[in-house]
DNA sequence: GGCCGCCAAACTGCATGCAATTCAGGCGCT
DNA sequence: AGCGCCTGAATTGCATGCAGTTTGGCGGCC
């Protein structure tokens, strides 16, 4: 008698999809910053569950890219480089512009209902946290991306859109979601009116935008190891203080 | 002391890893057929391990899509629908335009050496196993996707073309990769032309003419769960023999 | 006072054990 | 003989335990 869901997904197991899904959640909030620590107790005591399942339910996350797994370390959020966030958006790009070729003028009366309530759900929240407006306007395009009814493509998308929002809450600034929500709407009515070209091109527009308002400046403010933040800093700048190096050359 | 690797992939943390990779290639390479069962135990005691790693190792599989995991019961090699293949595919050929894309005129000479001799090994492999070539085939694209530096992409790319060949091995017919290298060729010799259209509409064609070779009809010969395929002639073959149906109606 | 090395606590890596569930074959019934 | 139920073997779900590694803090030394 599962309560719903409990479909092939591998992470629906029961237990492990819960933590995951709670876990996603609060990464994609900002509930746990990039660089949070999981210890895999931690988690099992919060959860109620053994540290098996713990770490099981890291190692999807893992394989999704929201948690980087060191050996013998601290599982933490991840912390992509602003490369990795830069290629993020332009394989969403490609993803997102797929969905909606797939989509235009094949959505149902009920689907276009389920986007505008959605679309007007973020509206709702514009007072709200930062956090809640980008995990709605992250939900619309996963829900865009579910009604291809292509598990791979949704798999993809949702993937791919988390890994954007964390870079988001790493290195943007206090989000506007204004224009974002206008761009949602203009996407549903290009989608309904069924113009392949032009809902990709606007797909591809508001992705733009929205990673360049993100994606400023290559310099990753607070992002990364604080070694590679100083290293440039390493040479010059004897004049404050030395920096401590713990071991020598870090592998990478 | 490993070996080399232990990058900062999540599988790789070691027996783990080993035990996707193995498990990955024997399944690329149709040792192991779809649908081919996979219990814990069996897998620990073959790689020397116990069953908590198998079980991890066929989490990330799960999870990459090549192993179907339904909750107390054994764990298959993954038998992806028709519907579901040729979403794999058109997701593909996205990702890797976007690949070739990024790689036009770009490449280092070393990396152009790579490619040429990866091809002539394909070459050579022409009158071995069509596992192998497959394989081959497959690792061509897996290695351009390297060369983009973009590990997202890579493991995307992987993923899918991974997937891809899951789906060879279940609808095609024997095979026959002579076209796929030629076109191999070519696609390397306009990448290192650098016409960006170019390589991506033969990257295009090339990608869509696998997929066709492969996904010719509809029509799941092999595949899938023997009541799907017998679901058709369940309402009039009666005449032939009626299937012996286990319980009622099945979830899905 | 500052720096280095050592030690205990914390944490992960992995195996094993037990309960719950599924699977397969045999038995009895019709 | 055919069909279904029922029981035992196989297998998964999960927790716990032990060994090895990392962490961070304390004391000694310069």
């Amino acid at each position: 008698m599962a309560p719903r869901s409990a479909g092939k997904n591998a992470e629906s197991s029961d237990k492990v999809g819960v933590i995951c899904r709670a876990l996603r959640r609060a990464i994609i909030e900002q509930a746990l910053e990039p660089g949070a620590k999981l210890p895999e107790d931690s988690l099992g005591e919060r959860f109620g569950v053994s540290r098996t399942i713990a770490r099981h339910a890291l190692g999807q996350l893992a394989a999704e890219g929201l948690v980087e797994l060191r050996r013998n370390r601290i599982a933490v959020v991840a912390t992509p480089s602003w490369q990795e966030a830069r290629d993020a958006f332009d394989i969403r790009i490609e993803l997102e512009r797929l969905v909606v070729r797939q989509l235009a003028g094949k959505l149902t009366k009920a689907q276009i209902a389920t986007l505008n309530a959605h679309v007007d759900a973020e509206d709702g929240a514009r007072d709200g946290t930062d956090a809640v407006s980008i995990r709605l306007a992250t939900e619309f395009h996963i829900l865009l991306a579910q009604m291809t009814n292509s598990p791979i493509l949704v798999r993809y998308v949702s993937e791919v859109a988390y890994r954007c929002c964390l870079t988001l809450s790493l290195y943007s600034r206090p989000h506007s979601s204004e224009c974002a929500i206008n761009e949602h709407r203009g996407i549903i009515a290009a989608l309904v009116k069924g113009d392949e070209a032009k809902v990709m091109s606007l797909m591809h527009s508001h992705l733009d935008s929205v990673a360049n308002r993100a994606l400023v400046a290559p310099a990753p403010q607070r992002g990364r190891d604080l070694l590679d933040i100083l290293a440039p800093y390493a040479d010059e700048g004897e004049s404050e203080r030395v920096v401590k190096m713990p071991k020598v050359a870090r592998v990478r």
